[in-house]
DNA sequence: GCCAACGTTGGC
DNA sequence: GCCAACGTTGGC
């Protein structure tokens, strides 16, 4: 099993809205870059577990615990031309964007905000927290998992 | 609101 | 294929 952490702004989707969401279940759709795109497509597992992180808000921070229960399949939201996240270029026969389904597991006893991230010795590496990374959706270290749990329980 | 970092676009 | 211009992300 591997971990992952999503991206989301929670003025658009937020963790209370997963939980919310019927079978606290959704489609994570609307990813629009390649690299992310690849991961959502061929590297996230049922199963794999996830931390949902919000930016653009303050204090950005890990929210939330939730699990991959279906691999990557192609994003509707591309067909939609009502969607802000319309692409018109994208083959209906060989769809651009994929999105896998999450389910929420929990939401995390204590938020953990970024500054707290930055100041653990555990997360020194950590994709996130590396200079200029942007990636929406990005792998985590079983240890960086378990020290960012460790931090949201204290 | 600013701006650094990064990704994408498009002319050549 | 190069690279300047532009757009987006996202912390601060």
């Amino acid at each position: 099993m591997r971990h992952w952490l999503l991206k989301t702004e929670p003025s658009s989707f937020s963790f209370d809205d997963l939980w919310k969401a019927p079978r606290r279940t959704t489609g994570w759709s609307g990813v629009r870059n390649y690299q992310a795109r690849n991961l959502l497509r061929d590297e996230l597992k049922k199963g794999d577990r996830v931390l949902i992180y919000h930016s653009s808000t303050e204090p950005p921070a890990v929210v939330g615990e939730a699990e991959v229960v279906r691999e990557g399949y192609p994003d509707p939201t591309q067909f939609d031309p009502r969607d802000d996240h319309f692409d018109g270029d994208s083959p209906q026969d060989a769809p651009r964007w994929f999105q896998v389904d999450v389910r929420g597991v929990r939401k995390l006893p204590r938020e953990v905000p970024l500054a707290e991230l930055r100041s653990a010795p555990a997360l020194k590496k950590m994709a996130l927290l590396q200079r200029g990374q942007r990636l929406s959706v990005q792998p985590v270290a079983e240890s960086e998992y378990a020290a960012i749990l460790a931090l949201a329980s204290k």
